[in-house]
DNA sequence: GAGTGGTCTAGACCACCTG
DNA sequence: AGGTGGTCTAGACCACTCA
């Protein structure tokens, strides 16, 4: 046994090694540049003897790594440090209102409009149905301490959920209604930057033209497409963070 | 063994019920509506009889919904399918050149000026370093195809990259320059939106009050804040996709 | 062909939490 | 107090891919 790694062993717990403090190692040695970028680090049956605890745990351990982009690890060649940048970040994407209480804030809502039209050339498209079908539109705003946070414009597909047609949406957000009502699904978002119109500007209580941080979310379940809906926040005072 | 799961038997492969197999099997019963939003599902034991396979793999199954937001866990309590909406998404964050080149578009770069000067007060605190310390400053154009595609400006901290004073930056960007001789590190991302200002507008060859897309990013290594910078992109061209 | 990572097992102990 | 998830082990077989 590596006296550094007896050295952990001392030093630390006297539980067996755990994977958590493989992954900090590995990282420390990647930060302190004793594994270079894009060098090839030691196989799991090598580490497994220098750690000191079976090969399942030195598994997980880089396993997780190699998840978030910092290992790149190919059977036969081994695992080396990731090179390119290309990272994978963790994102949460929080629902509107709890973003807005998990600051303290109060949390408003106010329906604008909800309709029952055909779709839109654009829309149909990105819903998977024909042009002609109806479609639900629901225009409503989110309010932070009384202050306009986010425009909200979605798009049910009735086909996927039928009892959209008489919720009224008055009281409770479409979001909100989702998230109770339907299964968790897949989703796939696109994050942009946009002038507001001037319609979004008076509403959002902002200058036209300001800048817009804009959130489009589509949403599956197993067989249609259920949802497609665009944020609109300010984006002087909006912000989303990641860290990895 | 419950007949669902001969049926995957009997379809499936012959090789034993693997991890990924009940991670498609509980979305399945999440969104065909089987498992409710917010309801308990059976615990590891009992699943682990009924798909026939260790608490091991079923386990694994579970933890890795866990982490992407579609399952709650908790000890005693047990698991249920998540009734928050919060979601984790991966995202994925490329670096310029590769990005435009993974469209098939002709990578261009400008370094547009190299300082090293004293850290004015916001970047000094993002930094954690003293105000009167010398930064180095880079601005520098990214072009995909020759159209502007991306405005960068960055301060490096000269304590954490020392090389970075006698690098001329005029022919690689300080980012891919940092990829290649800087361990991998901690990073944290912000995203907003910005009215593009007088000279971001030339610079990127589009109109004053443009919507930015703003990255910001933050890395760290063992000991130092390495660098803090900002990219800008107009939000007409660029988009940010996540998938979970 | 052989070495690497990818996965599964059966069993075990433990931390945490709820009732 | 007891049940649940969290983790570790030792061993095994396999898939992939490099030389």
């Amino acid at each position: 046994m590596p006296t550094d790694v007896l050295e952990e062993t001392v030093l630390g717990s006297i539980r067996p090694t755990s994977f958590q403090t493989i992954k900090q190692d590995v990282l420390h040695k990647i930060r302190a540049g004793i594994w270079k970028s894009g060098a090839y680090i030691p196989g799991e049956q090598e580490l497994s003897e220098k750690y000191g605890c079976s090969r399942t745990t030195v598994n997980r351990a880089l396993r997780e790594l190699a998840d978030s982009g910092v290992l790149e690890r190919r059977r036969k060649a081994g695992t080396k440090v990731s090179s390119t940048s290309v990272q994978a970040a963790r994102l949460w994407i929080p629902i509107v209102r709890q973003e807005i209480e998990d600051r303290g804030q109060d949390y408003g809502y106010k329906l604008l409009e909800k309709t029952i039209e055909p779709a839109p050339a654009a829309i149909s498209k990105i819903l998977s149905i024909e042009e002609t079908t109806d479609v639900i539109c629901v225009k409503c705003l989110h309010y932070a301490d009384d202050i306009p946070y986010q425009l909200e414009e979605r798009w049910l597909n009735p086909a996927a959920v039928p009892e959209a047609k008489d919720q009224s949406f008055d009281e409770m957000g479409p979001n909100e209604w989702l998230v109770m009502t339907q299964p968790v699904a897949d989703m796939e978002h696109v994050f942009t930057a946009s002038n507001a119109t001037k319609e979004q500007a008076g509403l959002l209580d902002i200058k036209e033209k300001d800048a817009l941080f804009v959130i489009e979310r589509r949403t599956w379940s197993e067989h249609h497409t259920i949802t497609v809906v665009r944020f609109f926040s300010p984006g002087a005072r909006y912000k989303m963070v990641s860290q990895v």
